[in-house]
DNA sequence: ATAGGGTTAG
């Protein structure tokens, strides 16, 4: 413990030579490597200096810094720091030193930890300083900072919401480091809204705070306007874009597809008197990537190298990206061959851009055999290339070689991912192997990966194909538990399999997963899943449909749910049926009324019903027929002969009345 | 005495 304390308080006196005047320390030019024999030696020599630039002896005055007068403890303050760094007891240690360590060098122990990711040392040193009042501004920054790497936000968050002070709440380093730890974080909605509250309680933002939440856009929806958003706010401010700013922009512009805008930025940046570096040629040319402007790219590529800069591995990995896009296939090749020659292509990303492209342009062939010389030639794979394959020969329809393919890739590799495995699974339907696609799904459960969308959605095509409607149908009730919304084709299609089979019950379960869903639905649909429910006799959903969907079904499905309902729908529900069917403009005709009275006059219990449905009548203008009104007098008995005369006679005058207008 | 950015890639 105590050498090598000594050791590295040795290699620390190197790095600061104005320490190597004091004679605790041996020797401030001895490199790190030489041995403690040679140290020794050469002690002696050292203090002789002859050989030194600025040759000092005892008779020199002593350097004109404070730090001959501090050393005592200055010396002590380092020691300290080197041994609560290196303490197995963090708090005993912060304890013994407390006298000897000042707020600064606790902030150079909090750095240090954070450098070496020792989150949970950070952690208790930063408590035990809040606790023992030996904390400064520089502290919370730092620690917050860390916090971020640590990909700790919550701790972060709470950190800074303890602060109790406003003043401290609102200084700029400990804003910009909360800020930047959410951003880091992945947390952009949220570092934007403490932004603004921050901004409310007195922060005045400055250039680097405007820069993070700047390289929070890149990875974000809409992260372009959002951007410009903060570049205006920056400007209006008075505060003015810098290289790093520009930097980050063009990112955002990148990965947002605003090619021209990148453009302008990067020509602007320019005139503005800051040079480009190598990252922002690198995103200039990416977005170029997205449009395949390869014209551009080049000459893009030739500024670059006139200033200087050398293309590197990423800037040429991306220039082959423009030839793909651009579907310059030959200057691809050529591009992919100095890549090789330089070394850039010892993994199989370049390669994969290439046979992706080809297979995308239609030439699959080709696009293979790039896979096999690279295969050939032993570069390192981690089986992307096998997926891009088996995608491509899935979309060309070439299902046995993409089964080939994914069973090669099982023989050899042993990494399963959520898309390799909907890779695997998309070849194994499309070649029509259960075996294989049931082996794939107990893999994903062996493996705990929960299936996607894709993988739910390529799965119930795949039943589906084979007739397996059952089947198809339990899945899409999982993918839909599992908070997936499945798409409308084809849920549309399931539910028309689904009737056909007659599983009523199931088509309408589809139905009811696609109407709460977000997504708008086809209108025919409703219609569609009517008629099912009228074959199956599930007469209340069908109800429920035509009620919720009145103005979308047609009146010749009205009528067909009518006469379906007023025949063996329950008899509780009949008038309620009436005044929906009469309220979406239906004219009931006498026929309709008449089953319904018949129904009534089966179930006399009823009467009530039928009473109030006579009374409604006339309201919409309805009468019944002579041989209804027979039907009823003959059955009047039932429901009370005074009542049904009345009713009957207002019908009567009712309709008299009408005619004769 | 502390805070910032960017590149290829399912």
């Amino acid at each position: 413990m105590e050498l090598s304390a000594i050791g590295t308080g040795f290699n620390y006196a190197l790095t600061c030579p104005a320490q190597s005047y004091f004679p605790l320390i041996p020797s401030a030019s001895a490199p790190t490597t030489t041995t403690r024999r040679k140290n020794s030696q050469r002690t002696s020599a050292v203090t002789a200096t002859p050989l030194l630039k600025e040759p000092r002896n005892e008779s020199q005055p002593p350097p004109p810094s404070g730090q001959r007068r501090h050393s005592k403890s200055y010396l002590a303050r380092q020691a300290a720091i080197l041994e609560v760094q290196q303490s197995s007891d963090l708090d005993s240690a912060l304890q013994r030193l407390e006298g000897t360590l000042k707020v600064q060098d606790l902030n150079v122990i909090l750095r240090n930890f954070g450098k070496q990711s020792r989150w949970n040392d950070l952690s208790q040193l930063f408590d035990w300083m809040q606790q023992n009042d030996k904390i400064s501004v520089a502290s919370f920054s730092s620690c917050i900072k860390f916090m971020g790497k640590s990909l700790n936000p919550m701790r972060a968050l709470e950190i800074y919401s303890n602060i109790p002070d406003e003043a401290i709440k609102s200084n700029v380093f400990i804003c910009n480091s909360v800020l930047s730890c959410l951003v880091r974080s992945g947390k952009f909605d949220i570092s934007t809204k403490l932004f603004h509250k921050m901004k409310q309680n007195g922060l005045t933002p400055d250039v680097i705070t405007y820069s993070m939440l700047l390289a929070g856009c890149i990875k974000v929806k809409h992260g372009y306007s959002k951007a410009l958003d903060l570049v205006q706010e920056l400007k209006y401010n008075g505060l003015q874009m810098d290289s790093v700013m520009y930097g980050t922009l063009l990112a955002v512009c990148a990965s947002n597809n605003q090619c021209e805008e990148a453009e302008s930025y990067f020509n602007q940046m320019k005139d503005e008197g800051h040079s480009p570096n190598i990252f922002h040629y690198s995103s200039l040319l990416n977005a170029y990537s997205a449009v395949g402007n390869y014209r551009k790219a080049e000459e893009l590529v030739q500024d670059m190298k006139s200033l200087g800069l050398v293309p590197n591995k990423v800037i040429r990995t991306t220039l082959l990206k423009v030839y793909v896009r651009g579907g310059l296939f030959e200057k691809s090749r050529e591009l992919l061959l100095e890549l090789e020659a330089l070394g850039y292509a010892e993994d199989e990303m370049p390669y994969c851009l290439l046979m992706d492209g080809l297979a995308k342009a239609g030439n699959i062939n080709e696009a293979r055999s790039i896979f096999d010389e690279m295969k050939e030639k032993g570069v390192k794979s981690d089986g992307y290339s096998h997926s891009i394959m088996i995608s491509a020969y899935c979309r060309g329809g070439f299902f046995e070689e993409a089964k080939q393919l994914a069973k090669d890739f099982e023989a050899q590799y042993d990494k399963y991912d959520l898309v390799m495995l909907n890779t695997l699974l998309c070849a194994y339907c499309r070649a029509d192997d259960m075996e294989s696609v049931m082996q794939t799904m107990m893999k994903m459960d062996e493996l705990r990966i929960s299936p996607s969308y894709t993988t739910f959605h390529i799965l119930i095509k795949y039943f589906c194909k084979q007739k397996l409607y059952l089947l198809a149908y339990r899945t899409m009730e999982d993918m839909h538990r599992k908070g997936h919304q499945p798409q409308e084709e084809l849920c549309s299609s399931l539910i028309f399999y689904l009737g056909k089979t007659k599983a009523h019950p199931e088509a309408f379960s589809v139905y009811t997963m696609l109407k709460y869903g977000k997504r708008t639905m086809c209108k025919a649909l409703h219609e569609k899943i009517l008629h099912i429910l009228l074959s199956g006799q599930l007469l209340k959903d069908a109800y429920v449909v035509v009620k919720d969907n009145t103005e979308l079904i047609s009146q010749a499905a009205i009528k067909k749910f009518a006469n379906a309902f007023m025949k063996l729908g329950n008899i509780n529900m009949i008038n309620d049926v009436m005044k929906v069917i009469h309220g979406s403009g239906y004219k009931i005709d006498q026929e309709l009324f008449q089953m319904a009275i018949s129904r009534y006059i089966e179930n006399p219990e009823k009467k009530d019903l039928l009473l109030q449905l006579l009374k409604w009548m006339p309201g919409q203008g309805y009468a019944v027929d002579s041989s209804t009104r027979n039907l009823i007098l003959k059955n009047s008995h039932l429901f009370g002969c005074q009542l049904i005369a009345e009713i009957l006679s207002r019908q009567q005058m009712m309709s008299k009345a009408l005619k004769s207008h």
